[in-house]
DNA sequence: TAGATTGTTAATCGATTAACAATC
DNA sequence: TAGATTGTTAATCGATTAACAATC
């Protein structure tokens, strides 16, 4: 149904629009224009109109956008619609975190499982689940058919788990180690490395407060 | 000494560069041409050479670069070299798990304050750090001359609290709530959206699984 | 010196923006 | 119908890649 190819620079934009429009839907607003949103949202119009059809036409000439109808619609797109059985591996402060998370629940995703190789830490709950040790894996995975995993672990471990987790079937990895995985082309990957997030930051910290430069040779 | 205007494109890259030369340098290898690293890391030796070449020529020619020396030039273009302070607004759960993730320290942040809204968490620590009210904010930031703060608060409370922050001198923000912050210019924001993060690897899995596209009319 | 590889300019590619005909 | 706004094509802009002279 969709056209495959879509840029990355197209995906990256979806759920900020998803985000805008159930915050209109929260506010009862019908319709919008896509002059409207991208006041809100501080890009262009053009831009809002693009992106939208690469999927479809959402919108109706003369109109704008049917909040709720478009609400629904990207949400089918990004695949929200499915309930998505996550599993985490780690149960460090991190993935503790993420396990605790509510809000990805509304969106459609369920943390079914929570694993660690640490002995010390099996049994023990967090939010209602029981932390399962790595032997686990292969059977839950199979019965539960999930299909993605979250990586809270060490990098030193990431490549050779996320193979194993391969090979029991899991297709997408939300990737916190501070590596690059390296995956067959079936599988998916999202890293959120947040030591480069905060390095950007310092970047952009650092150039800020620099004198201004002016045109001068140096 | 910087260009100022490097576009963000080639902000995002420079911190996996970073990664990637603290890895070979852990290895010990004392030299790589762009055309070695662009093979590691999945890039063109090109795009190595012109991002590099915006902030000066750290190469030679018939050699190629020098790890170590490039290593820490690029720390410094990202502001590593100094010691920048950081505190934690909500101490929930991302807000601790941030707080325990030793990686940052390697890098030159340190987390100096944890503050909560939540009198119940008061004076619980965290990594030796105690939680503090709100209240302390003010002071705290002032005597500790801290730029920036990781917001790790509900949506809701987002824009109120970092309009305070920046009212106590904080210059950048590491957002981790799920909303678009409004600040004034001289003040810089890198975000964390974790929900969107997970709704882009939604739809690669959906789009990985879907039956191939081919040519035919629909 | 000859070989290698950078720094940098020019060419290409892709993404964003502008424009406008279609149409509600 | 007239006005508004989309869907879509064309123009522009910016980022990536290729090429090569400079030079270690």
């Amino acid at each position: 149904m969709y056209d495959k190819g879509i840029s990355t620079a197209v995906i990256k934009r979806l759920p900020r629009y998803y985000r805008y429009l159930g915050e209109l839907l929260e506010k009862d607003v019908v319709r919008i224009s896509s002059k409207e949103l991208s006041e809100k949202m501080n890009v262009t119009a053009s831009q809002i109109r693009q992106d939208l059809n690469h999927f479809g036409g959402f919108g109706q000439q003369g109109y704008g956008y049917n909040v709720e109808y478009l609400y629904t619609e990207i949400g089918k797109i990004l695949g929200l619609d499915q309930k998505n059985r996550v599993i985490i591996i780690g149960a460090g402060n991190l993935g503790q975190a993420l396990a605790n998370y509510a809000d990805f629940e509304r969106r459609g995703f369920l943390i079914c499982g929570i694993f660690d190789v640490d002995p010390g830490k099996l049994g023990q709950r967090i939010r209602g689940l029981e932390i399962r040790p790595m032997e686990e894996l292969a059977d839950f995975i199979r019965k539960n058919d999930v299909k993605i995993a979250a990586l809270t672990i060490p990098r030193q471990n990431a490549a050779q788990v996320a193979a194993e987790l391969v090979s029991y079937g899991i297709r997408a990895f939300w990737n916190f180690a501070p590596t690059d995985l390296h995956l067959p082309p079936e599988v998916v990957l999202e890293n959120v490395h947040l030591a480069e997030s905060l390095m950007r930051l310092s970047y952009k910290l650092k150039s800020a407060e620099e004198p201004e430069e002016d045109d001068r040779a140096e």
